[in-house]
DNA sequence: AGAGACATGTAATTAGTTACATGATTAT
DNA sequence: ATAATCATGTAACTAATTACATGTCTCT
């Protein structure tokens, strides 16, 4: 996953390893946190693949190391990007993807978009099917916290969705 | 992580590694998804540190491996669950700690509802800094998925914030 | 001079997945 | 009989964290 967002990032432009960093932390930090410890030796594994490649910069002060995306990079992000939005890992992380969408055609993005509410759609009626067994089957004050939990997953995809509607129809945040 | 769900899970009836996965799957799978590949090894570890304890048992049918918590286990698992739940990971698997609070007192739970309800408002500020910071300096309509994916992350916690409210005050939900 | 941010990295560890492998029991 | 579900496990791999280690630059 993070391979993916750190090429993503520099795709917009070439970036130190500290700077993609800091760049995740106004925005991309609403689904994924990165520690050094990971990004770094992404960097490098990166660079060995072929995706990046890297070179030193000194602009006025102490040297850098800048990595810049190559056209393989810019190809494996781009079919990343495109392919559907899974929401069965239940983190949500895979909505990441989304913060990307500015790259895609707006047809294809909304194709992606529709895609995804559908599943959550699907997702919330597992959910409601979860909740009714419990409803039924159990005594709901010995409960009250399971049923909470579940009711927690049922509004959060319930906002997901009403979120996919507004973004799809560009409604204003 | 999954070894404290085990764990809370036999807490309240002794199971096979396969039960612990079907149980798991009606409710705590809205935060946390197990895999066999993971559960086996993890009971296993917790044999050999003394948490769990298992025996053989065939109810007529073919023998099954049936793990029990062991005192030790249940202060380790009642330790975890009177810690702070914590949103900083930004996936709210943390969350799941909730699903066990039927066993702890109403006045602990309500202190931890308010500390995690507290720390959700914090949170929700930092986002709605983020977001004036895109808004002011960039040009909106370039960064209209950045933006909404940060709308996301908001309008999540906002709900989070009205889920305490509803579970502390014990709203029908 | 010192604090704090900038900058890069490694080592040990933790936590998990996927795929594979095997076999028993139950319902149709 | 045969498919589905029950049941247990291992091996190879992937992905990440935390803590450590080091040093630079900028501002006050």
């Amino acid at each position: 996953m993070l391979e993916y967002i750190v090429l993503g990032i520099i795709n917009y432009e070439d970036m130190t390893g500290y700077d993609i960093k800091k760049y995740m932390e106004c925005g991309i930090c609403v689904f994924y946190k990165a520690s050094f410890g990971s990004l770094y030796p992404i960097l490098k594994k990166l660079t060995k693949k072929g995706l990046v490649t890297m070179y030193e910069s000194n602009n006025g002060g102490r040297n850098k190391n800048y990595y810049c995306i190559t056209e393989e990079g810019k190809k494996i992000f781009e079919d990343w990007l495109e392919t559907p939005i899974t929401i069965d890992d239940g983190k949500g992380t895979q909505l990441v993807k989304i913060y990307f969408y500015d790259l895609l055609q707006e047809e294809k993005c909304r194709e992606l978009l529709l895609k995804y509410r559908e599943n959550n759609e699907k997702y919330l009626n597992e959910l409601y099917e979860l909740e009714k067994q419990y409803v039924t089957t159990r005594n709901k004050d010995c409960y009250y916290y399971k049923l909470s939990v579940l009711d927690y997953g049922i509004r959060v995809i319930q906002e997901t969705i009403r979120w996919c509607d507004d973004i799809i129809n560009r409604r204003e945040l």
